[in-house]
DNA sequence: AAATTTGGTTTATATTATAAACTTGTTTAT
DNA sequence: ATAAACAAGTTTATAATATAAACCAAATTT
């Protein structure tokens, strides 16, 4: 049987977030908003459901005198994606 | 920017019918339900989707007096899927 | 100082996934 | 032969999700 799929990751929006901060030290808002091309509201409501999951740190301040909403990927995140990589790749990798 | 992920594809079960269809000639519901671990019901409301979305093909017969329902992919659905796997890697392979 | 822009959050809505309840026909047991 | 249980699905109701529209506060521009 096959692997159930985290769906916490299982979002394209949310996949595509942990995606980019898998490789980057740390990304803003404004950045992810302008990769992932989501409107604000969406990725404000997805950010935060990883954030409440523990998958990445949110770390709220300021660049001079404008907000800045910082992400990070945790350990916890990292791994969980991990997880969902191998198990995906059971569904994809049938030749 | 992220290639979008075909919905109908982004599915867990709807995935999990497709990849299975991929590597066998055709497969029957009670088969699909087995191997999938999904309720009837689900399996019957997905593959409904994939049926009128002319991902699979979809026989009704009988197997002696019992009904058989019976599934096999299409072209078109070979083809989404393929492409559904080349976007899901942008997302995935990251190192 | 009014209008616009920036960087978001909250809330309302539309879509989706899912299982429970149901249907139809078939065995099995009595 | 008939009631009870089972098989193979389908329909429908509900819960969860994704998404954008509407909103807010502060800063910048006109």
């Amino acid at each position: 049987m096959l692997k159930p799929l985290d769906p916490l990751l299982h979002s394209e929006l949310r996949l595509a977030v942990v995606s980019i901060l898998i490789g980057v030290e740390d990304a803003d808002f404004v950045y992810l908003r302008e990769r992932t091309g989501a409107t604000a509201g969406n990725l404000s409501v997805q950010i935060d459901k990883l954030s409440k999951a523990g998958y990445i740190e949110v770390v709220k301040g300021f660049a001079g005198r404008k907000p800045r909403t910082l992400c990070r990927i945790t350990e916890l995140g990292r791994a969980a994606f991990s997880s969902y990589v191998s198990a995906l790749k059971e569904y994809i990798e049938v030749e």
